[in-house]
DNA sequence: TTGTATGCGTTATCAC
DNA sequence: GTGATAACGCATACAA
């Protein structure tokens, strides 16, 4: 089997290499019958053109480069992150772009995001796990590479993220409506921009509501995991007397730690302490007692994100500052 | 700032082109004066090669190709393939090589597996969610471009997966040593090679054992969700008078669809019917009751997979059939 | 509407 | 040890 190239096609077909390519690119008007011929002739010969020196020659790859591990290699593992990017993927792959996660290793050498990124000539970048006080994700954000995130808010970066003022407002009414009077709040690690931002409009929302705030009955788990949850849920509890009769929980994982925890202590939930988790996984619904939760709309984030970069790449609109913030929805279920 | 090539560094050091290149790819030797002298410089100005230019004439991409997601859609959503992917990711990653997902559409023509593997000149595949009826599949397996799987199982292709006849003995052994006597099954659907594999062990074992086969406690779920797996328990808990005292169940999702069917029924777990799922996802540990499970080592997996595709694409081997086991481990908790 | 010539940035090959 | 040169396959400006 030759290798077959455009001149290949021209030579046996006694057409120029340039014809052959612009009627592979649509480009150029060419009569019916020599399209046809060429487009018959390339599908007879199995024809297949070469990346390479198309990106070489026309500098534009189809390719977007995605971040999705950090030094904490939570990335692929987390459903909530694999969702997003799931239908990122569906959704550039429709307007012909592939994805290729970004390394920083070739070889035996590092390379940074932004070296790796010029390497590979990618059109565009999405970070959907990432952290915003790394230099090589700064030095990224800043260069002239479009960059959407759907983790980190940063200057120079458009982020497309759930309305999180939204989900507290939600789970607070909720409570409210329930009756409950002491409503506590176990964040995940404030480090975590989106989690400090919902523990501040906690904060607000109840000072809107005239309920007094109570560090007390509030906490910040040292992780991400249900262990983490358990154990910032025990703490809570061991040092109340007088005990929230609701929790808002950063994330459905950490949710059912404390769950747990809260069970430990002979408490029920939802009669003595009722919860609201955060994301509505997957296994939100399938647990005992079901869980309350903030449902994060992962493919309309996935969609918009992919609008949003496919509209920065192709009308070379540069990097900005920008929020874009997706309802979220609270699905009430056994826990409440 | 100027675009920079290996040529503007031969120019102003005052070599050859090619001597950097040589240099850069550590090929050829050389005084260690100019190997210094150019390795800082290039520091110096910012030089990043172009991988275009380099797989263009090389031959080589340095780039993995995976297929991760067919009509099913399930592919980046399910925690098991996320898991092996990130492991494999990582193993590949340290030896040089990306990661780039296999698509099938680029621009607005379809492109079959192996044509986008040629356009793009990847140096192999992984092939984490396929189907091995596939016609794009088989075509690719068929090629010579090197392949590992771990997910299906086929002629011409090295398939890297779990040890599923001793999931299913450690299984059937513990049901045992419980004193269950009446063991059913729950299958996911058998289009599933690696589901009629388990099928078939299950029924071999318990010849084996000289327990005898009973098709009324065994049933097969129309799909791989926690739907799925509670209609199938509720079909088969329907059809039994005397109703198994274990199930076999062929995902930790099902499991749970399983559960909440068999307590909706007013059962017990494990009191009157015990449960051992399949694969120990994580939220295997965190419900209540949890669940007993047959723990795949994703982990390893991925490795071993990234080690045969490596020496595969390193030492030039052809595709062929092949099947590495990677032991799993039974999961005590408290389902049964 | 079609063809010609050139160059994208790198590396393989051969020569010195 | 180092350099000159061609070629990888395609797309573009320009010419016809």
């Amino acid at each position: 089997m030759e290798k077959v190239t455009v001149y290949t096609i021209a030579k046996n077909l006694g057409v120029a290499p340039s014809t052959v390519s612009k009627i592979l690119r649509h480009t150029g008007n060419f009569s019916d019958d020599l399209r046809l011929k060429v487009l018959a002739y390339i599908k007879d010969i199995g024809y297949v053109p070469n990346a390479s020196a198309r990106v070489l020659k026309s500098r534009k790859s189809w390719t977007i480069g995605v971040i999705y591990t950090e030094e904490s290699k939570i990335g692929l593992e987390h459903p909530l992150f694999s969702n997003i990017l799931q239908t990122f993927k569906d959704s550039v792959e429709r307007e012909g772009y592939d994805i290729s996660f970004i390394v920083r290793q070739i070889g035996d050498n590092h390379m940074s995001y932004l070296n790796w990124c010029k390497n590979k000539k990618v059109d565009g970048v999405l970070i959907v796990v990432g952290s915003p006080y790394n230099p090589e994700v700064i030095e990224l954000v800043n260069s002239d590479i479009p960059c959407v995130s759907t983790d980190i808010v940063k200057e120079h970066l458009h982020t497309i993220i759930s309305d999180n003022r939204q989900g507290i407002e939600l789970s607070i009414n909720h409570a409210l409506e329930l009756g409950k009077k002491r409503i506590g709040m176990i964040t995940g690690p404030l480090t975590a921009t989106h989690l400090l931002y919902r523990f501040n409009v906690y904060k607000e929302v109840l000072k809107e509501k005239n309920i007094p705030f109570d560090e007390k009955i509030v906490i910040s788990s040292k992780g991400f995991g249900f262990n983490s949850g358990y154990e910032a849920a025990t703490i809570l509890l061991d040092r109340n007397e007088e005990k929230p009769d609701l929790l808002l929980v950063g994330s459905d994982i950490l949710a059912f730690g404390a769950i747990q925890a809260i069970v430990a202590k002979g408490l029920r939930v939802p009669e003595d302490i009722a919860v609201i988790g955060y994301d509505d996984i997957i296994f939100a619904s399938m647990a005992r007692p079901s869980l309350t939760t903030i449902r994060q709309n992962t493919k309309e984030i996935g969609k918009v994100a992919a609008e949003v970069l496919l509209d920065m790449i192709e009308n070379n609109k540069p990097n900005h500052t920008a929020i874009t913030r997706i309802p979220v929805e609270l699905i009430k279920r056994q826990t409440t």
